[in-house]
RNA sequence: GGUCCGGUGGCCGAGUGGUCAGGCACAGGUCUGCAAAACCUGCUACGGCGGUUCAAUUCCGCCCCGGACCUCCA
């Protein structure tokens, strides 16, 4: 495969050839939680797109190391911990967890390294420290301030110059202040606020510094990727940008900034008040098949777009997975001598991937796939696909599903079992990264075994008892029977191999 | 108000200066004891008005509509 990528970057509004600083390893930077409640849809938006791009980045390159922090220090921590009673270091700590979890569910592997910002407070000293010895910082009243007037490129991420942001700021401006951009690297804690000592005072990071200390720390002073969301351009990633700039002297913080587009519920921005305020959690509460619906609904609007949730939208993404995993449970293993036309086919499914992430093509081309699997393993005619693709493949079992599985692989879908999620039990999927295997979970909550089992033996008696009366051509039994199954969600497929059953 | 991004068939959603996206839904058909599944066929869209061009959904301008950001925000 080739591994020439291009990405849409922020920094350019171009798409750009993506070219590693260090061709042997690749280093990326997404910026992650604020670990002071449950994920929400929004969070779960930039960890499956940068999921997918970890996942395409170790296909290409030899070696990749993704970092997503953890934030763990944040006012919104401290107002809700003075608001619960619950301690700080309770609530980041249970948060995170629940967040891994979460994100688990969605197939996402963990990160390479996931620094926190509570122990991170010494590098971040020490680029203070830099910007004010390089006079891009001051200190005043205990605070420690970045000097935008300082920095000539100040607005360039973003596309906008100082006046414009002043002119729309809503924002009082700090007597402290030289200049009224300024913003805060270092801020003073009262006794109830969390509080490090520093060379100012005992006093908490300022929002953007964490970041620039925890990439300066993981990946470098210039590294190859940054991502977030779309509203972080804007102060976030502008003031990432300046500190870690001017603490280098460097003419480039990360050489690509990627940017997710947001997500709405209904229609609208999701917020409390609206009532349209949805956690991850509330996704995966629909059903053990919840997850890696929420996955592939996101993935099939491209990334940058902003994306509509709608819970009609989950259940279609639910019914092609249906779709996918029935066709995968059809799928024997090719027969040998296809192997190059087994790559070629992946590459081709995966190709899109290339073009700036364009995941709704690739996934049609999966599709396409399915059809050719279909039609080597059902009957049909796969004519009229192959036509349309320009291809002309062979038809063979087994051998599109293989090519779809490796591609499906890399969009980090189709790895549960397929007879297993037919029936109702999407499993254990696991991937080998680096020589590591890690395990992701695609359901928050396992039924117990022990009852799925009792129940799947009762099903196969009854689809025994159908199969019988049908032999005795009793079809009227056999469509009772039918009907009494189907009244309970289950399925029957009568095929050349017997009857299959599944859960609706 | 400033900056930026979008408006594609009933719905979702790619893409392109000139024969095709794709999916869902819907309607026919093949297969099947009947179903289901699978496959085939149909459904021929690009916000409005101008402009450039032999040719525009695709480029340019204006307008309308939606959204994001403007120091909490993925």
């Amino acid at each position: 495969m080739t591994t020439d990528l291009l990405l849409h970057n922020s920094l350019t509004r171009a798409k750009d050839r993506f070219a590693p600083i260090d061709p042997g390893h690749v280093r990326l930077y997404v910026c992650g939680p604020t670990v002071y409640d449950l994920a929400h849809l929004g969070n779960a938006r930039p960890v499956v797109v940068f999921d997918l791009l970890a996942r395409l980045l170790r296909r290409l390159f030899p070696r990749v190391t993704y970092v997503r922090n953890i934030t763990d220090v944040e006012d919104k921590i401290t107002a809700r911990s003075l608001e619960t009673g619950e301690p700080i270091a309770a609530i980041t700590a249970r948060t995170t967890a629940d967040f891994h979890r979460d994100m688990a569910a969605l197939g996402a592997l963990p990160p390479d390294e996931e620094p926190r910002a509570t122990d991170s407070i010494a590098p971040m000293i020490q680029l203070i420290e830099r910007l004010i010895a390089n006079g891009h910082a001051y200190a005043a009243e205990g605070h420690v301030l970045f000097s935008v007037p300082s920095f000539p490129d100040y607005g360039q991420l973003s596309g906008r110059s100082t006046e414009e942001m002043l002119a729309g700021a809503r924002i009082e401006v700090a007597p402290y202040k030289r200049d009224p951009g300024d913003f805060v690297l270092w801020k003073p804690s009262t006794p109830e606020q969390p509080g490090w000592d520093s060379p100012w005072g005992r006093g908490r990071p300022g929002w953007h510094i964490e970041c620039s200390a925890m990439s300066w720390r993981a990946l470098g002073e210039v590294f190859d990727i940054h991502g977030g969301g779309h509203d972080l351009i804007f102060p976030h990633h502008e003031n990432e940008l300046a500190q870690s700039r001017c603490a280098f002297g460097t003419p480039r913080m990360a050489n690509i900034w990627l940017h997710n587009g947001m997500l709405r519920v209904d229609g609208e921005k999701m917020s409390k008040s609206l009532g349209n305020f949805l956690t991850v959690r509330d996704i995966l509460a629909r059903g053990a098949w919840a997850g890696e619906a929420f996955r592939l609904l996101l993935l099939r609007t491209h990334y940058r777009a902003d994306l509509d949730f709608t819970f009609a939208g989950l259940e279609e993404a639910k019914a092609e997975l249906d779709d996918h995993y029935a066709m995968l449970a059809r799928a024997v293993e090719p027969a040998d001598g296809h192997e190059t036309v087994l790559a070629e086919m992946a590459d081709w499914a995966l190709a899109p991937l290339l073009d700036d992430l364009n995941t709704p093509l690739a996934l049609a081309r999966l599709r396409d796939l399915r059809t050719i699997e279909n039609v080597a393993s059902v009957g049909g005619s796969a004519t009229a696909v192959l036509h349309r693709i320009g291809k002309s493949w062979p038809v063979v079992a087994g051998l599109a599903a293989a090519a779809f599985r490796e591609a499906a692989g890399v969009l980090g879908l189709c790895r549960s079992e397929p007879r297993e999620w037919l029936r109702g039990r999407p499993s254990a999927g696991s991937a080998t990264v680096d020589g590591q295997t890690l395990t992701t979970t695609w359901h928050l909550d396992t039924a117990s075994p022990a009852a799925f089992a009792s129940e799947d033996a009762e099903i196969d008696r009854a689809v025994d008892q159908r199969l019988a009366a049908r032999k005795a051509r009793n079809f009227a039994e056999a469509d009772r029977i039918r009907d009494e199954l189907k009244a309970k969600g289950i399925v029957l497929e009568d095929g050349p191999q017997g009857t299959s059953w599944r859960r609706a």
